[in-house]
DNA sequence: CTTGACCTTCCAGTTGATGGAAGGTCCATG
DNA sequence: CATGGACCTTCCATCAACTGGAAGGTCAAG
């Protein structure tokens, strides 16, 4: 296959996946044109990079994941292990977003939107303590 | 005030405020050494900017909402329409990282953590399809 | 006069792609 | 056999918003 098909197979831009292979997430072979030429397997990766991905997993943890999903010997808690990780720095980035929405929210409701300048946006950002 | 002091002052570092002077967010004085000189208002703004990105606002809307602010003759609905807009970014936000919480906090649960290698986890990432 | 804490500029790197230019290849059609 | 369009290639630049570090100037205290 070439990049154009797996693109369309596992849904990662052909882009994408030449900045993968850049990185070195993925192998594929050459043909004699110099066209990348592209096994089941690259495939297999692409889709499991995809799905990775979509998850927020960085590259670096797909990186280790892709290695864990290549490797018979691995014992689960090592998977588990990155996943409760990034679920865990998860929680964290929706902790912070909620705080901002929360204060976001406030503001945006005290704030008339008339044609007036006061405004309780612009003051609290401009606040002089805490 | 030197950049240190501002720095501390308004809790923006040094080289962040370097950063902000390169892209035109402030213009601070320079005296005959070449240092950086901030005046009162400077360090209002610089203040002003720690909070607005702390709310998650980017640069672009932090250089309008700075222009606002120093707008005398603004209309609160301005403001508030750059809050409400950037709110219902933070809701996208929040709503994708739950979706991948949900998945992956799903997938961690199944999983037994123990030295084999069996993982619900990697055969998820790794399905044929859905 | 030296030491150390400041300050300066400039260049590179981070994350994860994405856009585009310039050019080679392949295949179907005329 | 030529030509056109859809592929493919590489390389370079750009995005956001900083951050780190090197090399060197300045200033105040002891």
């Amino acid at each position: 296959m070439n990049i154009g098909d797996v693109a369309k197979a596992s849904g990662v831009p052909a882009k994408t996946i030449r900045y993968y292979e850049d990185i070195d997430l993925i192998r594929p072979q050459r043909g004699e044109n110099g066209y990348r030429h592209f096994r089941e397997t690259d495939l297999h990766k692409l889709a499991f990079l995809g799905r990775a991905r979509a998850l927020g997993f960085s590259i670096a943890a797909c990186r280790v994941l892709l290695a864990l999903y290549e490797d018979e010997g691995r014992s689960s808690s090592e998977v588990k292990a990155i996943a409760s990780e990034h679920l865990q720095e998860i929680d964290r980035k929706i902790a912070d977003l909620s705080d901002m929405r929360d204060t976001l929210a406030e503001l945006v409701e005290s704030c008339a939107g008339d044609n007036r300048p006061d405004c309780p946006i612009l003051s609290s950002l401009a606040r002089k303590v805490g």
